[in-house]
DNA sequence: CAAGTGATTAGC
DNA sequence: CTAATCACTTGC
């Protein structure tokens, strides 16, 4: 196994800059029988905390939903939206920064059977490009919510290099209650990878 | 393109 | 308490 993310990487205060430096590392969620599920991050969003209308924690808000987006960096946070979908966060930055990166796509690189099983479509390319079919794939629910990122759950590996060039920003998706903040470009890509969701 | 689904939140 | 909304997906 490639060297595991560790701690220091996600309690940086850039936001930003982790969320484009997450494209590539490989997420890894072990199956109930142990197996490896993984899949490199493909797309992200950056939702910065107090300051930005479109974070569950704009304005320092704090719920019981919103309470782990306040805890260091390195923790993961699961929402549910829709009545059917869950959402995987990772928590960034010190505490009480309240700063979040959503996991919008991966691209399936081990347990592919498993992510077949538990998505029933044809085609593998709609196994993983989207923030609610990943977590359906990984197996990710709300019991993840919480859940650190340095321990046995649910964890990052490095991957492959990725060149700066390679990498594509544009507006963040499914936001239009967020004011001035629709059109930031706080979501990041890598050009042409086809597990990239489909919307725009 | 629109339905579906239920937790969450704000507002009374 | 009620009602609107929602960081989406699928099938028409």
């Amino acid at each position: 196994m490639m060297q595991k993310v560790s701690r220091e990487f996600y309690l940086r205060e850039n936001t930003l800059q982790i969320a484009k430096e997450l494209l590539g590392k490989i997420l890894v969620v072990p199956s109930r029988a142990g197996k490896r599920v993984a899949g490199k991050i493909v797309e992200t969003e950056a939702y910065l905390g107090a300051d930005d209308k479109a974070a569950h924690s704009y304005g320092n808000r704090r719920t019981k939903r919103t309470e782990v987006m306040f805890s260091e960096g390195g923790h993961v946070y699961i929402f549910f939206v829709y009545g059917m979908y869950f959402q995987l966060n990772f928590v960034v930055g010190p505490r009480d920064h309240a700063h979040a990166i959503l996991i919008r796509a991966i691209e399936p690189v081990e347990g592919i059977e498993i992510m077949r099983k538990r998505r029933a479509v044809k085609n593998d390319r709609e196994l993983t490009s989207g923030p609610g079919k990943l977590c359906i794939a990984l197996g990710i629910d709300g019991a993840f919510n919480g859940a650190d990122l340095c321990k046995k759950k649910i964890w990052l590996e490095e991957g492959a290099p990725i060149s700066v060039r390679s990498i594509a920003r544009g507006r963040r998706i499914g936001i239009d209650y967020a004011e001035e903040f629709v059109e930031k470009p706080w979501r990041f890509w890598l050009k042409g990878n086809e597990f990239v969701s489909r919307r725009s």
